[in-house]
DNA sequence: ATGTCAAATAATATCGATATTTTTGGAGGG
DNA sequence: CCCTCCAAAAATATCGATATTATTTGACAT
């Protein structure tokens, strides 16, 4: 029925796609927080069947970026301070545990690969907002997947996502780049490379509780 | 068409009913781990459609009970030792977090639902071992939920089940009772009820890692 | 005999349509 | 004037069917 354009040559299956664009909707607010999210509207935003979509709200529900209400349909999950503090709070215990781990089992390869991590961020720091993004949240998940533990690397990949989410509603997108963020992660870098476990966590650490204080200093609800 | 039939009155939705079943059979193990997952095969074991048990399978994806292979379908989740000991670190890691918050938070209502819930526990351990299995996770989701952190609730929840897996591929049911579980459990209570978080958290963690010994010891895989 | 390619088969992913449930809107009674 | 109840409308959940994709089987050439 439908003819696979594939031009564009990106997405393998529509369920996929539909996961990847929503997901970015939600994060970046285009899907404001508590809104009802319709299947037809979704169906005629993305253009896919209904399937995919219910398939792909099914996913984001277990990114806890969805929520589901009895058979009333899905929304987008609401936020709250109480919500952001609490990933912080988590991410604070599991990412200090994940780096630790690491660093542990440091070798040349991620030393390598971390190195060129950082040289991408800071190139795509320049181009596109959405590029440095991408790139920013690459190089946090390099300095942990070391530690090779799956779970763990997923749950930190998850709260990641929630909270960049609150610096998207806060902002309208990264302005809190006003602070020195570049010398941030160059010391988060070093340590790393380093090997100093306690110097690493120590600035991974303030680099999100400073990142937190910001955006929880001016949200109201 | 399916005439709704609620003489046993407990399911709403087919999807839900379907992740409950599919969920109960992956945790026992009667579902094997990294076995096929047929649509059409799980379709006749539940009786229902196609869709509800593809929702329920992209629902397990997130539970890291089922995982989804390119457009090939779905499969029970793999076991490992790394896996198994992965989940110990983080159960340790996470519930002793809860647990002091948990504590911290401590009030009459929490200290009340807690003997209520161990009561529970003791109770139903004279009687089916499903029921045992819903109480004893009840009580230890009692001992963390008073922390009032729902996302570190919901990946303790999680963890528990990934564990309680272990549990029955191990010994084919809980046949771990030899040991003397039900004092350890006193003494979590006890401690729990004295605020006394670094005994409390103590028991609660040698409590996991002997179950942990004990199941890591007759795995060969 | 073996490796490769192509047709047949099976299973998945997706669509369109239907039945069920929830919500909305309005009429009648208190 | 407000509350309750019933009918209409919308939206969801589910089903059956189709098209697409992966896997297997068998034939042919080497």
């Amino acid at each position: 029925m439908d003819v696979m354009l594939d031009t564009e040559g990106k997405e393998t299956s529509a369920t996929h796609g539909a996961y990847r664009r929503l997901r970015d909707m939600i994060l970046t607010g285009e899907l404001p927080p508590g809104q009802k999210l319709k299947i037809e509207q979704l169906r005629g935003l993305l253009d896919t069947g209904a399937s995919p979509v219910r398939e792909a709200l099914s996913l984001l529900t277990s990114d806890m970026l969805v929520e589901r209400i009895d058979q009333r349909g899905f929304r987008a999950a609401p936020v709250s301070k109480c919500n952001f503090e609490e990933i912080l709070l988590l991410r604070c215990n599991l990412e200090e545990t994940a780096l630790r781990a690491s660093i542990a089992n440091a070798d040349r390869a991620w030393e390598d690969r971390l190195v060129l991590r950082h040289h991408h961020m800071k190139k795509a720091s320049l181009k596109s907002a959405p590029d440095f993004e991408d790139a920013h949240k690459a190089f946090h998940m390099a300095l942990l997947e070391n530690a090779k533990l799956p779970l763990l690397l997923r749950y930190c990949s998850q709260l990641y996502d929630l909270n960049i989410r609150y610096r998207y509603l806060a902002a309208g997108g990264p302005s809190y780049k006003k602070r020195d963020i570049a010398a941030e992660h160059q010391q988060i870098l070093d340590a790393a490379l380093d090997h100093d476990a306690d110097s690493a966590t120590q600035h991974l650490l303030n680099h999100y509780r400073r990142t937190g204080e910001y955006l929880s200093s001016q949200m109201e609800s």
